[in-house]
DNA sequence: ATATAATATTAGCATATTTTAATGTATCGC
DNA sequence: GCGATACATTAAAATATGCTAATATTATAT
């Protein structure tokens, strides 16, 4: 295999972790669950988009293995995937506050 | 101004650079930068990418402040903006290693 | 079994991003 | 100045993403 070949597929995957973090609203329900557990219709009062669009959301973040889920009779309720996530916003905040 | 409106302009803020940061061949460059100062021709022979892609891409982190530029004679030398950068990258990949 | 509440999925349209190709600018050596 | 090298910018075509609206699923309660 080529040279820097690995590099790149790396690169790869975690762009596609950071295109799903690209979104404002998608970062602010993981911000959101960042300082606890929360069902879809608590995530829908405080971002105020429709429905689906927070379920497409958590349907995506879930997919790339940024948040986990888990049924409580009707409702369903998300939880962020690894205790390093939220640092890894802060630290963000913290290089490119304005 | 309502509650967490704060929170969703930082989101935003943030958001965009994850957006930069959500191309891999963006990504890719700014990992070799992580290992010093290049010239554009540089990355370009290990990109192996047109060289106005890389030059969109570069001019594109520049604009959002990841990365820093400067003439040498007739080439343009592109270094990483901050020093905390490199590590947010490698605690993505160690967090989301296949 | 039916109704209701909570969440998920899908398709189609609108918009944004990426790529390609062509052209423009700046610096150096002659 | 002229040519050559290195890089930047632009416009238009191709592609990907996000939103809306409608519909489907799942679990609970009566």
């Amino acid at each position: 295999m080529a040279k820097g070949s690995q590099e790149k597929k790396r690169c790869a995957r975690i762009a596609a972790i950071f295109k799903t973090l690209s979104h404002p609203q998608r970062l602010f329900l993981l911000c959101c669950l960042c300082e606890g557990e929360a069902a879809v219709s608590d995530l829908q009062k405080v971002c105020g988009a429709p429905q689906p669009v927070i379920s497409q959301h958590l349907s995506r973040m879930r997919r790339e293995g940024l948040v986990k889920a888990r049924r409580t009779g009707t409702s369903v309720r998300y939880r962020i995937a690894d205790p390093r996530i939220p640092a890894i916003v802060r630290s963000m905040e913290k290089i490119f506050e304005p």
